[in-house]
DNA sequence: GGCATTCTTGGTAGCGCTACCATTCGAACC
DNA sequence: GGTTCGAATGGTAGCGCTACCAAGAATGCC
């Protein structure tokens, strides 16, 4: 089973293969294929020849050694199958995907520890560049994006102090027109649903309750939330919750598009009309959210864009011209829908 | 006039640094992270102090380098949004964060070249091991799996001839159950609706005209498929291409679940019943199925399981005990639910 | 024409770690 | 008591690549 230690690589060509063939030293290998215009075009042609004859793929493990930088964005996010986060990832990836870069992606559970840990981890591989999900990280974590020596965006949410660039919106702000929407619309017992609170989901509750204290609204027992992870299933029961607790409720603010649906679904089983005798708004504008019927009012977030703009910033800093804004707000869009059309 | 390289890595610590604190050679303190057994109790004990006092982390690319062999899982999928495959990857993560091994997580896009390029760039870096998603791999790509020097696992699906070991489940008898559930319920004229056809698509719709031939109700004019990403809007606007092509319609095996919401809520607006007029039935069972309202029937397919089954199968074949056990038929189970109940 | 400057190319010396072998030392064995 | 053996530790030599310097050729300048 063991190998002999020349090409412990199991025969794959190295750089030195490829020089050999080409009749050029290593060193001109190496710059042809990461700074071709420091090479002159024939040897640069040979040079290919060889690559493509001996189908060479440089080690990225020993060139990170070498260059004491890894081509690698890590990448952390609070869940995997949350479909927000998920898009942004698919942003991130779609924009890296010509480029050299790999991505490191990591999983934080919604966990200050886990993040910390899992920065600990991606630190040690001295990443090109970091994207954090969220604003709200621990004094751990932030010492560690900061002397993480590689350009930081904080993605999600836009707020003072970013460790170095953010590119995001204001869930505060997103909150708040979500609720004044109804508000407007004619909705008066307007009901807060959350689930998991985390602190997106908190700056979204202060929106509402800014709007509701401004119309002289607010209530606490309005306010219904759970630490408990989002789901449809979650959003009925917490709407049949707040209607125990508050049976004149005629609206609800939804902490998401999840808790949205469950609250529509749970209309429909105990027929109550939407949106004339309740009135819903969800959170990130789900693609179902239009083809629900009726159709869910909901926030619109760029969480695509957010993970593109976030790449290309990276890639800026990397490059050496630091964008002017270290603070990117992509903003949102209220979409006005049947369900909350009285 | 030789400036010494030391020190690239911007003043982390090495393990050169640990072993002088320690006071031993390099290669125990080494010995000593990764096979602790073998090094003494006291000297374990000196060593760990020294690894915590410096907070020192190994570099894993010097790592890679030096054993040739990088402690990374490589995952391929066709998409990250689609919540089948985000199931999968967060069953490999959570099996994974225990663990030494990274995960190296590509996006194919449902593309044969882009699977073949990422699988060349996997392999460059000697993972540990590599997971990707289905069973038909083009030719290229099945001889880089065959030659990458790691166990592979194909995971979704089952089916004859894995390039290694696979974990899934028959799409073709998920299909086929989904159908044969309709006709026992006393359905007749059903449709197929699927979005994007990729190749387990296909074998779902496969499972379904085999039921229908069966029972001597297969007409082609049943079926409605579209290359197109699926989507719920495309569900709806299938639906309605279906009915049209076909009014006579009474029961639909849909592809995916979000078609089946998307021909649900298009039920709702048009104000067809469900189940009496039409049946539905959706396949994977998300979440929201058991709360739609009326609830969807649908396969429910055990896709976390798959992901934490197929780490469970790798790391076995790295550790050397290969399972007996090449292929695991994770299987399927339908769910009986309002939307079929006639 | 001499000298500085740029443009190409190559040699050397590691990057931080581990495979492989060597060495030491105490215990087991006959 | 000498030999064998295994356990514990260390030294050496790279893994494949690139940073740094050097050197030669080509070009520009006065």
């Amino acid at each position: 089973m063991i190998k002999p230690r020349s090409r412990r690589g199991g025969g794959r060509p190295t750089i030195s293969d490829v020089a050999r063939k080409a009749g050029v030293g290593a060193i001109t290998v190496s710059r042809a294929l990461r700074e071709p215009v420091r090479v002159s075009e024939e040897l640069r042609r040979q040079i290919l020849a060889a690559v493509e004859e001996l189908g060479y793929v440089p080690d990225p493990n020993a060139r990170a050694l070498a260059s004491a930088r890894a081509e690698v964005f890590g990448v952390l996010v609070p869940s995997l199958t949350n479909n927000v986060f998920a898009e942004v990832v698919r942003g991130i990836y779609d924009s890296l995907s010509d480029s050299p870069f790999r991505i490191q992606l990591g999983n934080t559970h919604y966990s200050g520890l886990e993040e910390e840990r899992l920065l600990q981890l991606f630190g040690s591989q001295r990443p090109a560049a970091l994207i954090v999900a969220g604003i709200d990280q621990t004094p751990t974590s932030r010492k560690l994006l900061e002397n993480a020596g590689c350009p930081v965006v904080q993605v999600m949410e836009t707020g003072p102090d970013p460790v170095d660039m953010m590119v995001g919106f204001s869930h505060l702000d997103g909150g708040r027109t979500a609720t004044e929407h109804l508000i407007e619309a004619g909705y008066r017992r307007i009901g807060f649903i959350g689930a998991r609170m985390d602190p997106r989901s908190q700056r979204r509750l202060a929106g509402y309750r800014a709007a509701m204290e401004r119309a002289g609204l607010f209530d606490p027992r309005l306010v219904t939330t759970t630490p408990v992870l989002s789901s449809v299933s979650l959003g009925r029961e917490l709407f049949r919750d707040a209607l125990a607790k508050m049976p004149t409720l005629d609206g609800v603010f939804c902490n998401n598009d999840d808790i949205a649906l469950g609250v529509l679904f749970e209309c429909h089983r105990a027929s109550i009309d939407v949106p004339k005798t309740i009135g819903i708004v969800g959170f990130n504008d789900l693609e179902m959210m239009q083809v629900a019927f009726p159709s869910i009012t909901s926030i619109r977030t760029h969480r695509y864009e957010i993970g593109r703009r976030a790449v290309a910033m990276a890639l800026a800093a990397i490059a050496g011209d630091r964008p002017q804004e270290r603070v990117v707000d992509l903003g949102f869009e209220l979409k006005r829908r049947e369900s909350t059309a009285r």
